[in-house]
DNA sequence: TTGTATGCGTTATCAC
DNA sequence: GTGATAACGCATACAA
């Protein structure tokens, strides 16, 4: 694969020295013209392309960056990866992407792979589900240029972007309780290892807290990321607690939130008559739900953006500032809360 | 990034010549168990990685495979990638994944970066729509392994993964011709220079001719591959000939689809009372719509598996066959296209 | 079992 | 302006 023709191939054919071949090719201004004009023909003609590996050998730069990100097929992910792809494009960069589908296990090996590959430095929303952040500090105090966004490890050196996770969880919660007043809510929680899990969770105590709400712990369940972990931990809330079931659900994000109503309805309840339930992500879906998801839009190309931006940062200047960055969401209001479809605006 | 210590500082350090550092961590036999085992454990404890960089300069493969896909917001494609993933992984390969976004210009950027960057093979989903196969020709003739898969560049060497794109869009075409009497169909069609945009058109046009149904060329027209392309096509068929409108839309994915309804609604007609409508795909959301869309299921990752699988071959063996490889489709029936929703199988 | 020389394709450096 | 040489980090070939 490559043009396998070498500056030396076109030193030989226009009988120069490679460096000058080299010289001529990059530009440089202490060349003939008239030589640098042939030699750039040649080479076209020959078909040149750069040897970027040797190149990188020599620089110590790849212009690459690795990506890694937890599940290609949570529309969010794939949205977020647009929107850094504009900006590592528009620098001169070239993205790895990786996917570790939720194994931390797998997370890590991509990373020894791209830096092995030596890419200039690394954008990542982890799968660490683990209290286990040696690796990642290891890393960082190795010198290597990390952000994350999305799922961030806090305070181990690395900038990080991501959504105000507390304060936006603590809304949409407020929002059941103060328009709805529904007071018996229950949350579908994330990993409490995972930084989205946490803060979620937080802010959805903060609101109960706030609202002088009394908490359920049997109503704050486990329900992992994806539409079928959502659909099992409903259920089995469901089953178990028959007896005295939850009025109102907030769910982490929308596939476990699709999933919950996937469940509800099967269990013979109506969304959001008999249980009304939010979600967190705006996913491409949760506008054609039956009923519409109401949930917090994530800006997930802007996400891409400004982590991609925070990272090239990173990489070029002298004493990059370790940052956090937020980015605003915003309620998007459906109907799955209760609210009725001809007082909400719909995209 | 990646550690910067060498088989020479280790070398140095355990005073023995880089050489048996290099053979000792490539497990080589010809190297005393006890001096390996220092070696190794020296290795570790100084944090080193080898440089694959160097390793590839030497070598000339890289272990790396470049993915070039047309847009990463349509559902199909990450679904395509997860397939793809999962094949190249378990060969010991890593992904570098680019989007086009529907640009040749940028595709063709893209696969220059790539091949500097010494990718051992390609994996193409073209955006291309102009029948400018010089660039493909070009490489594929330099010795590139490059195997095409959805949207294909045909007899220039290389091999293809799709689906019967034909086939399968007569097989839709002629379910409403058969099963619900449609005559007067339109089709939103994609760009005739993209293999898809030919085969599905042709499709359609074999299940009208094989059924004796007058084709109309008013009712055929250009749609793009988008929401907004469908949405704006099937916008202006419906302004521009109100007084003769089509019973039916075949429409050749369900993003065109998707867009097509919104248009026909807005319109203030109603799916699929006035008019039906059928897509090819199977996106995420096509169950979720209203009516739930009928559609071709393309087996998204199993069409990344076989494209990956036939790669990986194309670039292992001495004299890989090209070949056309298929995948088969199924109908997704839902109830766009007529059929009520109880004598269906929904999924 | 271990070491030395050499080359992969490119560029920095110093000489001419 | 142009060329020779060395170096980037590693592995092959050969020597000891």
């Amino acid at each position: 694969m490559g043009s396998n023709v070498t500056l030396k191939h076109i030193a030989e054919v226009l009988d120069v020295s490679a460096m000058t071949v080299s010289r001529a090719l990059n530009d440089r201004d202490n060349v003939d013209e008239k030589t640098k004009q042939r030699i750039r023909e040649k080479a076209k003609s020959m078909g040149y392309t750069p040897n970027r590996v040797a190149k990188s050998l020599v620089s110590r730069k790849t212009h690459t960056i690795g990506v890694v990100i937890p599940e290609i097929t949570h529309a969010f992910f794939p949205e977020v990866v647009r929107g850094i792809e504009e900006v590592v494009y528009n620098s001169g960069y070239q993205l790895f992407l990786t996917n570790a589908n939720e194994q931390f296990e797998r997370e890590k090996e991509a990373i020894e792979t791209l830096r092995a590959q030596r890419v200039d430095g690394l954008l990542v929303s982890s799968s660490l589900t683990r209290e286990d952040y040696a690796f990642y500090k290891k890393i960082i105090e190795g010198g290597a240029k990390v952000v994350f966004f999305d799922r961030c490890i806090e305070n181990i050196g690395a900038s990080c972007v991501s959504v105000n996770d507390r304060e936006s969880s603590q809304k949409i919660t407020e929002h059941l309780i103060l328009e709805h007043n529904y007071s018996k809510i229950a949350h579908l929680s994330g990993p409490q290892k995972v930084s989205i899990g946490r803060e979620r969770l937080q802010g959805f105590l903060d609101a109960m807290n706030a609202q002088d709400i009394p908490i359920n712990k049997d109503w704050i369940v486990q329900a992992g990321f994806r539409e079928d972990t959502g659909y099992e931990a409903m259920w089995n809330l469901l089953q178990d607690h028959a007896d005295n079931l939850p009025e109102a659900v907030v769910a982490l994000n929308d596939p476990t939130a699709i999933g919950a109503i996937d469940a509800i309805q099967e269990f013979g309840l109506s969304v959001p008559e008999d249980i009304a339930i939010v979600g967190f992500t705006d996913d491409i879906r949760s506008s054609l739900l039956d009923p519409p998801l109401t949930t917090v839009h994530q800006p997930a190309y802007e996400i891409g953006e400004k982590a991609a931006e925070k990272l090239i940062q990173t990489i070029e200047e002298e004493d990059p500032e370790v940052e956090k960055i937020e980015v605003p969401t915003r309620l998007q209001i459906r109907s799955s809360c209760g609210c009725s479809s001809d007082q909400i605006h719909t995209d």
